[in-house]
DNA sequence: TTTAGGTCAACTCATTGTCTTGACCTAAAT
DNA sequence: ATTTAGGTCAAGACAATGAGTTGACCTAAA
């Protein structure tokens, strides 16, 4: 049904190494394809995050909202990207967060439990899975960073340098969002860098 | 925050008994006031239904995907009613419903276990239940009858007769799939009755 | 062989979402 | 004290979506 060939791909890629006809065999028994229609929620707040999800197709984003009903996107995922508030996912404590789908998507989801078994018997799996916390760690410090000392013309011209393709798969007040500017400012933004 | 009185109020009203300020204090206790907005999920099938939920404000239905992609609205609930997959709340099967927000809503929701609680230590709660089981099978039984033996139009009268308010409240649309209706012959049978 | 009602396609109209623009405000940095 | 970056508010343009209607046609059961 769902395509486990990209999830491969993607895991053997990124780990550089292979995996065996076993472990795909276990982890296709145990990620539960998934669809979710456009504005579905992968993880509403209040709830335990107790899926962690791959997304084969989609996209969508994770935000919060503040007391005064404001939106505030913390994340935009695409294809190849993980689904979870990691935080809740590990520790079982309710999410703060909302993930919700921007379009349709196929996702690949699985528990905390069977991460734990993946980790332990997919050596493939395991690698992915530092690699990729390296560079989350990564990402987070440079976001952090570049929020703090990049103005907000910097902060978007880093995100199209490093993320072309968002322009095209999100509308611009997310992208606005996530970058913690106000929809007008990054319209004014955008205007003059047409120069 | 959320408004119990009404709740309260409910309840009295249905089992003709009174609350004591000890079984108002359970309650508000163990009903915890969620905010859903619209679109918003209060179940989603393949998820078991943990919750039930009490209308404070605003509107839902519960519906099914077919493989085909087509939904078919089985309820529409509004204030003081209730929202819940009885078969996945009391077995803790998955569901195969979703219950959907159609406008932004006030709910309160307890769970099975709560509900067990409120059963055998609040008379009117209890008595409420019993009555409310009593009128579901009866409407159901009715609404069996109905859709085998009336047509789309005698159908349509005997909704209007009964809920005149649906027509206020919720898309014409989503009432003809509730009374198994394209929404085309609705429209045509709305058009017709105006004679 | 009529009839009830479904399916498909096209069109209208209202609603909502997205983006842009101008006017104005504020706080920090000169 | 005043420039500057960027926020807030309000209005408007435009596109996309959703809801309702209508006509044409099809099918199964009476």
């Amino acid at each position: 049904m769902s395509n486990f060939e990209a999830f491969f791909d993607y895991i053997q890629e990124i780990s550089g190494k292979m995996l065996s006809e076993e472990d795909k065999l276990l982890l296709t028994e145990h990620f539960k394809p998934k669809k979710l229609r456009k504005r579905q929620y992968f993880l509403q707040e209040e709830n335990v995050c107790r899926y962690i999800g791959f997304v084969v197709k989609g996209s969508a984003r994770t935000f919060t909202v503040d007391e005064k009903g404001h939106e505030n996107v913390l994340k935009l995922s695409l294809e190849n990207w993980w689904l979870a508030d990691f935080e809740s996912f590990y520790l079982l404590t309710p999410s703060r967060f909302n993930i919700e789908a921007l379009e349709d998507m196929e996702v690949l989801q699985t528990t905390n439990a069977q991460i734990e078994e993946f980790l332990k018997h997919i050596p493939a799996f395991s690698a992915m899975a530092n690699i990729i916390n390296q560079n989350y760690t990564i990402a987070n410090q440079k976001r952090m960073q570049a929020a703090f000392s990049y103005t907000a013309e910097e902060r978007y011209e880093d995100l199209i340098s490093n993320y072309p393709h968002f322009l095209q798969r999100f509308p611009q007040n997310m992208i606005a969002s996530y970058l913690g500017l106000s929809p007008e400012t990054l319209s004014r933004i955008r205007k003059n860098s047409f120069k």
